[in-house]
DNA sequence: ATGGTTGATCCTCAA
């Protein structure tokens, strides 16, 4: 079975390419984030009439979270176990769904952009993160899980282009590698990593000051899996063309080739 | 020149 995630920086801008993307790949299962539309908006029919049954949980412009299946679609959840809210009166985001597809529990996350050292949105991706912890530890007790997305994490120095340009920013903090180290901690693998080793080895190239071209990325968009399933990996990509050209998302698709039970 | 792009929506925010 072929598992992919891809943040897609809008499915209705980005649907022309990752349509004939699913299809030009063989991909059994896609999970995706930052659809940036509503329910009503979401072009669900492209997917299907492809073969693909998709389940997508967004509220408004922003966020939005998505699995697309073509291995069986069932158990849709929106949100996990205590996850928290964001702001004065606060809103649920659109930053988590779970499916059983093949014979493995997906999940599909967005973890929150933390913007800067000490904004409260900060704050806000750190607890997030903790939560995400605690609800994912149960899932490992419920059979094959994989836990995959957007983690706007690099947990280590040579998953971003300069350390020195970062220093000060977000993504490569102590307290932001400490809550993905959590992850590993409490039971899950990283499955690309071992398979792709770095250095210069980037899911996500910012659109601004030609990042891309410059080969100034950052590796933040992860697969990670229980350990059974870990063990059933046999290949890893990170598809960096779809990175190039007019009209694509500043992240690649990440994909996994997992074995039969 | 302290920015540089892209997207959704509204004339600004988010990344």
């Amino acid at each position: 079975m072929r598992v992919a995630t891809w943040n897609v920086n809008s499915i209705r801008s980005r649907i022309e390419r990752v349509i004939p993307w699913l299809q030009r790949n063989d991909v059994d299962v896609l999970a995706i984030q930052e659809t940036k539309t509503r329910e009503d908006q979401f072009p669900f029919f492209r997917f299907e009439e492809i073969g693909y049954e998709v389940a997508h949980h967004g509220l408004n412009q922003w966020n939005g979270v998505a699995i697309a299946s073509r291995v069986g679609l069932s158990d849709v959840t929106a949100g996990f176990a205590d996850a928290p809210v964001w702001g004065q009166a606060p809103v649920p985001e659109a930053r988590h769904l779970g499916a059983s597809c093949g014979g493995i529990r997906i999940n599909s996350v967005y973890v929150p952009n933390g913007r800067q050292l000490l904004d409260p949105h900060m704050d806000y991706k750190v607890e997030w993160l903790a939560r995400l912890r605690d609800a994912a530890q149960g899932w490992l007790a419920q059979g094959p899980t994989m836990v995959m997305g957007d983690w706007n994490i690099a947990p280590q120095d040579e998953d971003v282009w300069s350390m020195e340009f970062y220093a000060d920013k977000s993504h490569v903090s102590p307290r932001e590698r400490a809550a993905f180290a959590a992850m590993l901690d409490a039971g899950y693998v990283d499955v690309v990593r071992p398979l792709l080793p770095g250095p210069k080895v980037y899911t996500y190239w910012d659109y601004q000051q030609l990042r891309f071209q410059k080969g100034r990325g950052m590796k933040i968009d992860f697969i990670l899996a229980s350990p059974d399933v870990a063990g059933r990996v046999a290949a890893a990509a990170i598809d960096r063309e779809e990175r190039k050209g007019k009209g694509a998302s500043d992240h690649a698709p990440v994909v996994v080739d997992v074995a039969d039970a």
